[in-house]
DNA sequence: GCGTACAACTTATGCGCAAAAGGAACCGCC
DNA sequence: GGCGGTTCCTTTTGCGCATAAGTTGTACGC
């Protein structure tokens, strides 16, 4: 590779002045020596040394992309099929604006962080990376931080985060349900923390605006480590006639049960309604088409991405972006009286 | 960030002692320093300065994951659910050897060469990316490259390629096919190159084994782009009667394709068989569940990081590594007599 | 004809690190 | 008691770049 030292000895000057043609600085170098430099340099095909560079400028160019990661493999983000339309989106922004996208995968929030002082990358975007241990590490490091889904209270006060409205997704949906005659309606998931919380919570505003009482026993629990899941699928179909309609909290989720009910004989929406929340193409493509709650990943990423762009420049960025949801009515809900 | 020369004036030494202890160098540093140094380092939680490191040792610990990505949503490998799965095995891969991951996304391979050269990546990962004009760049650019998933000859000359035995795969659900008796078989893709071609090909030649002569019009072509899906699927299922089977070259045409056949009333698989290639969540819990083959995405990832690893560290790998497949025997394929 | 201003350069310095080269002190050995 | 060999240090150099500081030449104003 092809160096500015020596560009500058070969075209018999200093390499200030190669160095000032390459940063467009106009006014500092003639015309004529300009357009020598560019030329040499087009036909070399000179690339800078983008660690030398960094290193003189103390900046890198590069965010950083951190997934949370667990042993579970549906609890791997990046084994979410769908998480890749965020990565996408993200890369495509700052890209589009100079920058380099340095994916991490990890559950590790302090190891996370160490590497990312390493590199010296000039932001950070965290998707599903709670962790208040994760907030301590970061105070250290002053560069932006912006958070993908994140509803830990302690980091909403240090960190914009970018997520949906969760709640109102789920609310919706539930009162759909309510809507079309449906009183005894369950909540299926794996946990209660989070995303999965607010969309809980949604679910109850619903059930308690109508006057409809939430028990605990209408929560069903999911386990989704692929040595329980059958089993647990299996205990789920067995309460299902105890429901008329089932809230999924995703659609993998709502698809995984209506595989499993149909196994059993017992039919979508006739013999129960189900209903999911993402809107991917697994329920897109199911039949019958699952009615659903959208949301639009990519411009999760798209967000998180201009929002960190906001914040290197300078810009204060509020504390919670929340993109909307919008309800999506195919074929799994059946109208009772 | 503290630096070694802030450490070394604060332990009233040379800077070279203190890089001595990081780098582990016994024999030149006494044990009472370097225990010294050791704990002053713990103490300020020192993280060495990457750029710096590079620059000196003119190495990066980069390696480059590029995607193809084209205008049309499904065209864009990152906007196929399950590329997330090879993202996430070559990440696991190359972390647990030292190696960070940069992602790029760009249909371009001249810009994504140009890229790799100025972060002076130690080692590239190319999916899907075919173009000679690549092959070109990356000849100036010594360093190593392994695609994934190419079937350009030219490309196979200079690098190795991961891939899969895709030939065998549409050669042995064909197979099946014939063997449930199914003579009149078609073909689905959008495409006829690399990959999808070896599909192809694999299926042509199942049916000449079996002395059944393929026909152009057996060659179902599906138009992707979302302004175009529709139509295409409707010219699709009025022509399904003239056949018994189909074999698609993906799930997600499998399933798109049983979605569209379903809402015309063409029950699978009593009036047609639908066979898909990948199996993935998509065709699991679809209901019937498609038969299939199946590729293991995530090794395609770490089989590829790891012939990577072996390159960088000198040793010479074959030009075509192929991943086996597997027969995925489900519910919609119909025995006929 | 002297000072000022400015254009168009060059020289010199430092970013943080690794490593080659250079020393000093000590040991054992013939 | 001089010499080679260790051990444990320090000094120095350079990676490629950006930039502050310095230099020259020339035009201009009065």
């Amino acid at each position: 590779m092809i160096t500015i030292k020596e560009i500058a000895k070969q075209l018999n000057m200093s390499t200030t002045t190669v160095s000032n043609v390459i940063h467009g600085k106009t006014g500092e170098v003639s015309d004529d020596t300009k357009k020598k430099v560019q030329d040499f340099l087009d036909k070399v095909d000179y690339v800078p040394n983008i660690n030398a560079r960094n290193l003189a400028q103390n900046e890198s160019k590069i965010i950083g992309l951190a997934l949370k990661a667990r042993a579970d493999k549906y609890e791997n983000l990046i084994m979410d099929p769908f998480v890749s339309e965020l990565i996408g989106g993200v890369e495509e922004t700052i890209r589009n604006a100079g920058y380099f996208m340095m994916l991490y995968i990890s559950s590790d929030t302090v190891e996370i962080m160490r590497h990312v002082s390493t590199w010296n990358v000039d932001g950070l975007i965290l998707f599903g990376m709670i962790g208040d241990d994760g907030i301590r590490v970061s105070e250290k490091y002053k560069k932006p931080i912006v958070c993908i889904d994140t509803y830990s209270i302690e980091g909403l006060k240090h960190f914009t985060n970018v997520g949906l409205d969760d709640e109102q997704g789920t609310y919706d949906i539930t009162n759909y349900l309510i809507k079309q005659g449906h009183k005894k309606i369950a909540f299926l998931s794996d946990n209660m923390n989070g995303v999965d919380l607010a969309r809980l919570n949604g679910y109850k505003k619903a059930l308690a605006d109508a006057g409809i009482k939430y028990k605990s026993t209408n929560f069903l629990k999911i386990r989704p480590r692929s040595s329980e899941i059958e089993e647990s699928l299996d205990e789920i179909c067995k309460r299902s006639s105890e429901f008329t309609a089932i809230v999924c909290v995703s659609d993998l989720y709502a698809v995984t049960l209506m595989a499993a009910l149909e196994d059993r004989g017992i039919s979508v929406p006739d013999d129960i309604s189900i209903v999911g929340f993402d809107d991917n193409m697994l329920g897109k493509y199911h039949r019958p088409a699952l009615t659903t709650v959208h949301q639009d990943i990519k411009a999760k990423g798209v967000t998180a991405a201009d929002t960190l762009l906001k914040q290197l420049a300078g810009h204060k960025t509020p504390n919670q972006i929340q993109l909307p949801t919008k309800l999506v009515i195919r074929d799994t809900v059946k109208k009772i009286s």
